[in-house]
RNA sequence: GGCCAGGUAGCUCAGUUGGUAGAGCAGCGGACUGAAAAUCCGCGUGUCGGUGGUUCGAUUCCGCCCCUGGCCA
């Protein structure tokens, strides 16, 4: 006896989900675009910096004219005084594959901010956003005694938790503590009640990289440079010029925009400010790469041969949906 | 040409009263649940400029040579 076919809305057949993901300046909107150009794909960027507003040389953004003539969600939807977040970027993808499967295309997430990326698939505990006032105590009380000894608080509270963090880990120890106070509840006990989003839905998953690493590094300094070349210095003292951004601002923490912003501070000249910009590139590639070989599970490409090959059997392999 | 200072990790430098060396940055690996392009953890990767001498043993002391910078010619 077979099992019943299923009713309701699960019975509608799921359309895919398609992911492009990769480490920073390996190409991958370039691919991205000229796919959404031939074939029913919408691009969703999974991208912690180009959903800032303004910031658009050192995140490499498509420019706007390409961006009306293309669909790209998830760009420019954040002032880069507020602070956007992963909860919001699941929330905010959510509705756009819904979106996009609405018009029977196929939703292309781009990008490669791993956590936004495992918050989607895997899924978030129901935790609360984050409280400004929560963190101003927090903060104050750690420049008194030191993040270790607000981790042997948390021991007290969530020993799981406290555990899994290490007694420098600032970020974490601070959030840990924000979610018990806010809550009430451990953090330990919140995350077994996390359900992914995306759950059975068909996801395809690929992944770019240059085979050597001297080869990214090589792309990421010509990057860094042209986007000097592009302006990058004036976007940042634009930015600067508004009056409400400050280096503590996420959007101002951003690759090359954390550097040059500290360089317009007189924290040190021009060209250590683009050195150390390129530096903090490959790490951020680096943890990328950790990310993806740890958490996805890609068909990994190359971006010098594989991008014909690959643009053609999603055009098939679309067709064959019917879309 | 003479005098002086220096040559140690990819870079900037510390050090060894003679027992083959260590910091920062860079790099590599890892962690990651509403700041994530963030935050944090681990790992030293080396003809100690070359050569000859003294010595049980020289990167260290001595001689010569090479290179770099400065001053004097």
């Amino acid at each position: 006896m077979s099992a019943p076919p299923p009713v309701g809305p699960a019975a509608v057949p799921q359309l895919p989900v398609y992911l492009l993901t990769g480490p920073t300046g390996t190409g991958k909107s370039d691919w991205a675009i000229r796919l959404a150009q031939v074939a029913p794909v919408e691009i969703v960027s999974v991208d912690s910096a180009l959903v800032y507003r303004g910031l658009d040389i050192g995140t490499a953004k498509p420019d706007r004219e390409l961006r009306t003539r293309l669909p790209h969600h998830l760009i420019d939807i954040c002032d880069p005084a507020e602070s956007y977040s992963a909860g919001r970027f699941v929330a905010d993808a959510m509705a756009a594959i819904a979106a996009v499967h609405a018009r029977r295309h196929v939703p292309l997430l781009v990008g490669g901010t791993m956590l936004y990326l495992r918050a989607l698939l895997k899924g978030l505990a129901p935790l609360p956003q984050a409280s400004a006032q929560l963190r101003r105590e927090i903060d104050e009380r750690a420049a008194r005694f030191g993040w270790p000894a607000l981790h042997r608080e948390l021991a007290g509270l969530d020993p799981l938790t406290a555990a899994r963090i290490n007694p420098n880990d600032s970020q974490r120890i601070q959030r840990a503590l924000e979610v018990c106070r806010a809550t009430g509840r451990r953090l330990s006990d919140l995350q077994r009640e996390t359900v992914s989003p995306l759950r059975d839905r068909p996801l395809r998953a690929w992944a770019l990289a240059p085979r050597d690493r001297p080869v990214l590094h090589q792309r990421l300094a010509s990057r860094f440079h042209a986007m000097m070349a592009a302006g990058f210095l004036d976007e940042v003292r634009a930015l600067r010029r508004r009056g409400d951004l400050t280096a503590r601002h996420s959007s101002m923490r951003a690759v090359g925009y954390r550097q040059l912003w500290a360089h317009l501070e007189g924290e040190y000249g021009l060209a250590e400010a683009v050195e150390r910009g390129i530096a903090a590139t490959r790490q951020l590639a680096k943890r990328q790469l950790t990310w993806m070989r740890a958490e996805t599970d890609p068909r990994w490409l190359d971006p010098e041969t594989d991008e014909l090959s690959w643009n053609r059997d999603l055009r098939h392999e679309l067709r064959e949906l019917g879309l």
